[in-house]
DNA sequence: TCTAAATACGACCGGTCTAGTCCGATATTA
DNA sequence: TAATATCGGACTAGACCGGTCGTATTTAGA
């Protein structure tokens, strides 16, 4: 259902947090995870992807924690959810190498190619530094509820 | 990972088989599964859904089959993603009631939330007589294989 | 030097979802 | 009446995901 899993949303969460410290200095994983009621040990292991694919840097030992790698401006949405979640692939036929085993007959494979290029377009439009200057989302805004079905 | 599922690239697959059917009459499920190699029992359950969402019509019995029920340029992607899959929620927390249970601290919600909307847009510009007016998709493309890490 | 706090990392586990199968009922035509 | 469809629910094996646990390593400070 083209949903992005968990822990791409706390990846998100994360790194929207850690664009409005920077000038504070790092937060810890347990700063972070606690003030979004996201478990500890799972945070942790977001955030260490997050660092192994160079978005963030982290400082070991007592006092450690984690900054943002690059300025909020040069990290786009679809880096932060490629980090965690892999290559956006909108098909399954669609891996790295092209590979389209059963699917030498699909007859949707290139159209739908174009929507996973516009997706990704979408997501990468969109920055860190872009979520950091929202407002903080006051209120749980019910009234805006939408009709799904367009 | 952002991917859509099997039966919806199934319907995919038959909404555009069957625009381009659109002057022979109807075809039946049978007929559908094995041009493309999907198990026909699958494509037939994958059709029935289209057929209560109100995508394609059907007929019963002996000859039976199903038609598009709308001009094929009347009917986007989104809409049969939507027909299969259910409706597209990027986040978890986005459901049709607006409840966000643990998400009151949520960061990224509202952001999330506009590039939801720039996906249904982007599937719903894109329409079956679209992906019908494409060539057939000839030799399997290897030679389009694109950086993924964008 | 010792201890506490932090990152780093892999193994594991239970629940959920997905793809696919099976079966029976109904409808339609020849 | 028989063959061929659609219809629709029940079921299953396997993959995947969210989350947990345990342990090693690094670092700052008392």
């Amino acid at each position: 259902m083209l949903r992005l899993s968990k822990k791409a949303d706390y990846a998100l969460m994360a790194m929207k947090h850690l664009a409005l410290q920077s000038d504070r200095g790092s937060s810890s994983a347990r700063e972070i995870a606690e003030q979004y009621d996201i478990p500890i040990e799972l945070m942790a292991k977001v955030l260490q992807r997050l660092v192994r694919r160079g978005l963030l840097a982290s400082h070991q030992g007592t006092h450690g924690g984690y900054q943002l790698a690059r300025l909020p401006a040069q990290i786009s949405v679809a880096d932060v959810i490629q980090a965690i979640d892999g290559p956006v692939t909108v098909t399954a036929c669609t891996t790295d190498d092209g590979r389209c085993d059963q699917y030498a007959k699909c007859n949707v494979r290139d159209p739908l190619w174009r929507v996973r290029e516009r997706i990704l377009t979408a997501l990468g439009e969109c920055t860190i530094a872009e979520l950091a200057s929202e407002p903080p989302t006051p209120a749980p805004m019910r009234a805006a509820v939408l009709h799904t079905h367009l």
